[in-house]
DNA sequence: AATTTGTGCAACCGCGCGCAC
DNA sequence: CGTGCGCGCGGTTGCACAAAT
């Protein structure tokens, strides 16, 4: 047996609201409010509507300080920052913008800014590529002495990297010094399998992952989610050091996008379930975080136990502090999740 | 000018969660 | 503890309008 619907659907008015519906539900809801129940306002209101569909009506259109439309760029970049930080919550999202729906949100983020994103990306990577393939037109003195790109990290590139990404991967000698991981294929397992929430010893319990890189809808062979996952480690560091010189601003809402592969924020924008998925623990404090005390032979935690179903409560507290630290310029927790990251792949912080 | 295609947005749908009983 | 119900959320749909052909 299904589940009884919440209003008599032949007896409903479905489409668009006229200006005497959004007037009589207006007025009651102002004058008596709701009453703790939508099913049953209709009725009392004499609207041939469902009760979900009053409510809805009212949160997205008919509620006092509604704002719709212009968005401005501070807007943008909150909203991009929360969508890479903990996917498609656009109702905590919403509330951190003052008169915004999470409707509304959800739209100009399908509509516009996900286009946005990609366009710039998409132009960052093809200017990148142009660099890479016409070096003599560069000051490359100028970028070896300014820049932990420079050409002898590019050199570094792990083969797995510069086999699927386009663009050369900043992997420095001191990150793979200090990692204790030079043999390239052990470390790339780690990070394909950090991905899944898992670390496993050997190639037969690797297997277990291959539901996730077949789940992706573009083509993401494990060696390239390492290459782009390698580019975030990378972006997040060089975050920390503007923090911790106190310089940090949160100015450019694309900032990191730059560098990373376009499937990869194909798969930001289009996908964002499979990113909760595999950048859930690196940008939730404390979320998702290894179990290191037994030296990591072991996750805390199950997959499905740590669905984003089960996690909004844990989100949303870090998510507001780290959101608030932010406009006060103070760390931002992806810090200590980069910090806990390099600590576990033992890289230093750039 | 007519038709097709693309875009933006309001509204709907179904599911999961929490609460009351 | 199990069940039913309402709420809230996120994904999807469908329509109106704009732009392109």
């Amino acid at each position: 047996m299904g589940r009884a619907p919440c209003c008599d659907k032949a007896n409903v008015k479905k489409g668009p609201w006229s200006p005497e519906e959004d007037a009589k539900l207006k007025s009651y809801i102002e004058q008596h409010g709701t009453g703790g129940n939508w099913i049953a306002l209709p009725q009392k209101i004499g609207l041939k509507r469902c009760g979900k569909s009053c409510r809805l009506r009212w949160l997205n259109y008919l509620r006092p300080n509604i704002k719709h439309g212009g968005f401005s760029e501070e807007e943008d970049n909150i909203i991009c920052r929360l969508y890479v930080s903990i996917g498609s919550r656009w109702s905590i999202i919403a509330a951190q913008l003052p008169g915004r729906t999470d409707n509304d949100i959800k739209n100009y983020w399908n509509t516009r800014l996900k286009k946005k994103l990609l366009g710039k990306q998409r132009k960052e990577q093809q200017a990148q590529i142009r660099r890479v393939n016409n070096p003599q037109k560069q000051d490359v003195k100028k970028e070896t002495e300014n820049s932990v790109v420079a050409s002898e990290a590019i050199t570094q590139v792990p083969y797995w990297c510069a086999a699927y990404s386009s663009v050369p991967v900043p992997v420095t000698n001191a990150s793979f010094q200090h990692s204790g991981l030079n043999n390239q294929t052990s470390l790339r397992n780690m990070m394909v399998n950090k991905l899944e929430g898992v670390i496993f010893s050997n190639d037969n319990q690797q297997q277990q992952h291959q539901p996730y890189i077949n789940a992706c809808e573009v083509p993401s062979p494990p060696d390239q989610i390492f290459s782009t996952t390698m580019n975030m480690v990378n972006h997040v560091a060089v975050v920390s050091d503007e923090s911790n010189s106190g310089t940090y601003q949160p100015s450019n809402i694309f900032q990191g996008f730059e560098e990373l592969p376009i499937e990869f924020c194909e798969l930001v924008c289009m996908n964002p379930q499979q990113m909760d998925r595999s950048m859930k623990g690196r940008f939730n404090y404390g979320m998702e975080s290894m179990d290191m005390s037994n030296g990591g032979s072991t996750n805390t935690t199950s997959t499905e136990s740590t669905s984003w179903g089960d996690m909004s409560s844990l989100v949303y507290s870090p998510l507001v502090s780290e959101y608030e630290g932010w406009q006060q310029g103070i760390i931002p927790q992806v810090d200590v999740v980069a910090f806990e990251e390099c600590k576990y792949f033992g890289m230093q912080m750039q």
